[in-house]
DNA sequence: GCTGTCTAGTCCTATTTTAGAACCAAGGTT
DNA sequence: AACCTTGGTTCTAAAATAGGACTAGACAGC
């Protein structure tokens, strides 16, 4: 009765899901785009059992999502630092922190926003075909990898 | 011990996960895009548990991302169907594979791809400013809920 | 209309995962 | 040296998951 996984899955979403889809680890990960780097702060930040956190950073780490690195004070600890692996993650965050903006608060209910240095709200995340036409969803279909039964 | 919950929480990420970050809603929804509509469908696709599926559909109806709808062959049955809120979940689905596709495949290891109508593959998600501008993790902040530029 | 099969579930149990607190060791502070 | 902080590990109880047994209603063949 082990945990069904999908590491080997053919697809991607399926992978990526086996990889960084459990409970804490975008939650963690978007406090690490928030730049939160040590340990404490993560734990304070999220109210996560000591022991998840632990597991879920040393998960991170294994994957190259996150990287030790010398604590940024010259003290003897270290730091957990986003690797570009990790940055990649960016415009899924983006795409989470989007779809909860539009559905999941009511009018005028606060929420944090994303904005540019300017301090603009951004844009509504595109999918470009190759030309550069913005793409939704019935617009694609998925090519399967091999010959799998659909 | 009840499972942490962020239903309450003012960070759109965090909602977003409480509702749909668990371990099978989002790939239940990657089938929906897929095109697969029945209960019977989801259960031999994904591998899960009867139970399972009963659960997370269940939950998915009521946070109107899937609605039942009458089968399309006529038959008494119904079939699962996504809603607007599920259709916007795209961006979000399409990040995750270009992460999975770019991090989590050797070279040469065949994986599934999306492709709009006329086979072309799409390009990478974009994150616009409001003028346009594709912006990075770095180009942008997190604006905490209240705070309102003077 | 009777029988058998398919569909879409529910219910039950064993195992795994999570939450939360207690404990601990090394680093830093006074 | 004594004490607090940081970053964990270990323990237990509760909750979630996997998988199988079971079931009610739909449908197909006779």
């Amino acid at each position: 009765m082990k945990r069904t996984g999908f590491s080997e899955a053919e697809c991607p979403v399926a992978r990526a899901l086996d990889a960084i889809g459990d409970w804490w680890s975008l939650l963690i990960v978007r406090d690490a785009f928030d730049g939160l780097r040590r340990f404490g702060d993560f734990q304070k930040n999220l109210g996560i059992a000591k022991g998840m956190l632990s597991t879920r950073l040393r998960k991170l780490v294994e994957l190259d999502v996150l990287e030790l690195v010398p604590a940024s004070d010259g003290s003897a600890y270290q730091e957990y630092a986003l690797t570009r692996r990790g940055r990649d993650l960016f415009p899924v965050i983006v795409g989470l922190r989007q779809w909860g903006e539009a559905h999941l608060y009511a009018r005028g209910e606060a929420h944090s926003d994303l904005v540019d240095q300017a301090g603009q709200p951004v844009g509504q995340l595109v999918l470009p075909s190759r030309t550069g036409r913005p793409l939704t969803w019935s617009d694609t279909k998925v090519r399967k990898a091999g010959a799998r039964k659909r």
